[in-house]
DNA sequence: AATCATAAAATTGTATACAATCTTTGCGAT
DNA sequence: ATCGCAAAGATTGTATACAATTTTATGATT
């Protein structure tokens, strides 16, 4: 942990939160209640208000004006668009990074790896599934476009969200081999395979969620009754 | 003029300031104090506050810590990406907008255009540069990809100071039929030829800044004192 | 005259106080 | 009991006050 710095910033206190939400450990339709989060970080809920607008400028929690800060829950729809923009953007990245590769880029993404092992190995699923995420990143700033890095990031964080919603039960996302695959074509420097793997990955990972329209107006609402959302 | 409310809201003033910088009544690098813009809109240097940290994030404005919010000044590389990026979405986008036509559509984007000439006949050129980037954000809009549309909306923001900082000397942007052309082909459902269009205008936009490198390393700073920036 | 140090002024950063709005609770009527 | 309404409580929205930092102005020294 880094020692006690006197105070936060609200940028800091931003990534705390937006890491907190990446990780599952906060689900979609929480609320952030200023007071409770300036408690927490030991600041005023001036700074508070600067990191939860600046997350809803990412799309990473909703503001509803008087009512307060959600953890956002992206629907159906925006789930679709995230992946479609994501298979647009992605692949083609990849095969850029595949041509910068460098000795140094390859060794970051390996020890990047064995972290997410690591992470799987202690049934850490949260932190697993975000480090995944931050795999894909990673490797769309090896591309060298810093304009379409920031949209891929922003794409792969809401993805949290929508993995978080969405995810079919008991579906093992985090493959192991594919993004050790993705790093071999990478580390070869061919630019082709990059962008197939990286098209294909993308596939796989939607297949594991549920984007199916939410069928049933519910027959009877009182069947429904059980635990619901806030 | 919307008539007197009694408060403008952090959106709004963010609204209007970004408005300014995109018909360039204000010039990258200028200073945007917070005292004089609250006093501007008679609110408190909170909203203020607010209103800039929200254009930040979309990189209309630079904030540097305790100097102050700046107009945002893109280096060449940026500006270099962000044309690049829009290359990469809008053809297809539009292509995707074609399919999606409809006559109500097609008469707004006519009514657009319409405006378009209006300001150029008033010789607000701020305004007429302004407007054609809103026809790009209106076409994105009927691609029906919310996602990819925001992408879009603020790649074209940021083109307006690109334009401002590296428009060739007496280059006419805003050729007259280069929209229109593209209003025909949606219209008639040609998304191949919408997206053709479409990248086509993207070059002629291009080669009307100047982009290459600064050459000179001054050879003589003293030679460079005139008025620079801030 | 130019340069550096120092002090005053101005500006941004953060916290607190007050106002407006929403939410919950409790009471009374049906 | 259930519904509706009203007051109390809690939470967000905005303004102001104070602290920290930068910028500008001033003056001494070389």
């Amino acid at each position: 942990m880094p020692a006690l710095k006197t105070t936060m910033t609200a940028h800091e206190i931003g990534k705390t939160i937006a890491k907190a939400i990446h990780e599952h450990k906060v689900l979609p339709g929480t609320k952030l209640g200023e007071d409770e989060l300036s408690e927490i970080y030991g600041v005023s809920r001036t700074l508070v208000r600067s990191a939860l607008q600046g997350l809803s400028h990412e799309l990473l929690v909703d503001i509803q004006p008087n009512r307060g800060a959600f953890v956002a829950k992206p629907s159906l729809r925006e789930a679709r668009e995230i992946f479609e923009a994501r298979a647009l953007l992605e692949p083609r990245t990849a095969r850029s990074a595949a041509l910068r590769m460098t000795q140094d880029a390859a060794r970051r993404l390996q020890t990047h790896i064995d972290d997410e092992h690591e992470a799987l190995a202690q049934n850490d699923i949260g932190k697993a599934l975000w480090l995944s995420g931050v795999f894909h990143i990673e490797i769309s700033k090896l591309a060298d476009q810093a304009t379409i890095g920031r949209f891929i990031e922003s794409l792969i964080a809401r993805s949290s969200l929508i993995i978080a919603l969405y995810r079919k039960r008991d579906s093992a996302l985090c493959e192991k081999h594919a993004h050790h695959a993705l790093l071999e074509a990478l580390s070869q420097k061919d630019g082709a395979r990059a962008e197939e793997l990286m098209q294909s990955h993308l596939v796989d990972l939607v297949s594991a969620l549920d984007l199916r329209e939410k069928v049933s107006n519910p027959t009877k609402l009182k069947d429904v009754l059980g635990g619901w959302d806030a």
